[in-house]
DNA sequence: AGCGAACCTCAAGCTCCCTTGAGGTCAAGT
DNA sequence: ACTTGACCTCAAGGGAGCTTGAGGTTCGCT
């Protein structure tokens, strides 16, 4: 492969930057995390296959979504390292995604459907309600959207406790 | 009202932690921030109305949505300073809430549709897909799942553009 | 009066996810 | 050759949301 049809297929940083609507800044950072690969010219600069977009794309989806960094590394790390992705290879890992979506997206419902009790009975606990109360072990790690797609409820609710702020 | 009545009403900070499930030190910095409040004991204790519980709760539940604190604060605010918050004043934050919810969930399912919509054609597109593409000014304030509560899109999406990741 | 637990106020530190800045190099156009 | 803009590295800063620690006070009980 010659150096002008090589250009046609690699991106710089800035291009990266420029179509996918990620800061350079951000995407150095994201190299340093290992999301993304470069390989470097000779003049030492970041050249980017195209795959790369898909990859940034899944990047911000993710984030979008509440995954953190680390995780979706791993995730990313499961696509094939010695040959580009193909189609089936981000079918795969967009599954994967699109259940933790369903997920989360039933954790919402079910927040939503819980907030409706509480305002039925006028009592906002902390104990009782889903709301306040995440049946999942991410709910722990403090509060946050840090984590949002949690590993759906087990559906064993936690005994049902006092109301914390109708009683004495 | 005597000072022991006074005991039964209030909480002190340890109290209001344990009960809430929010570490004491949170608890000071939302107060720092404006999000409860306490009036103090000649010996400079906090003390906390008991629908500080439910301020509380309320705090936790916004944050799972998403919410960043400034914005659960400015909610609050609402609520009635010169008399404690009714059961309608609070059913009217939650329901305000619930309307936040619904958006939420009608964004994640949106994304959800769209990456298999994403996948069939083989296509994480940055430029068409709602995935990376949120049709809602929070998105433009940079990635990550700081607020994920965003106005549920206006319909007309962004004119498709290209596919980043499939023309040449 | 004396003890320990719980409280107080700063200030600093931590994680996540980047951005900004300084100081310097590379590449393309005139 | 020169200029300009894009690129490089590395260190520091920033905001959100807390926690931790030091040093000191107050409360409630015996």
């Amino acid at each position: 492969m010659t150096q002008s049809a090589r250009n046609r297929y690699e991106l710089t940083v800035g291009q990266l930057a420029e179509r996918s609507g990620v800061a350079v800044s951000a995407l150095h950072f994201y190299e340093a995390k290992g999301l993304i690969h470069s390989r470097r010219t000779a003049g030492n600069q970041r050249r980017f296959t195209r795959d790369t977009l898909r990859r940034v794309a899944f990047i911000r989806v993710s984030q979008r979504v509440g995954i953190p960094l680390a995780e979706i590394r791993e995730a990313l790390s499961r696509l094939p390292e010695e040959r580009t992705p193909t189609v089936d290879d981000w079918a795969a890992l967009s599954e994967s995604w699109r259940e933790k979506l369903d997920e989360r997206i039933t954790q919402l419902q079910r927040l939503r459907d819980d907030l409706t009790d509480c305002i039925g009975c006028g009592c906002l606990s902390l104990n009782r309600c889903a709301l306040a109360n995440p049946y999942d072990e991410l709910g722990k790690q403090g509060p946050g959207p840090r984590r949002l797609l949690v590993s759906a409820a087990k559906d064993p609710r936690p005994p049902a406790a006092e109301c914390i702020s109708c009683e004495s």
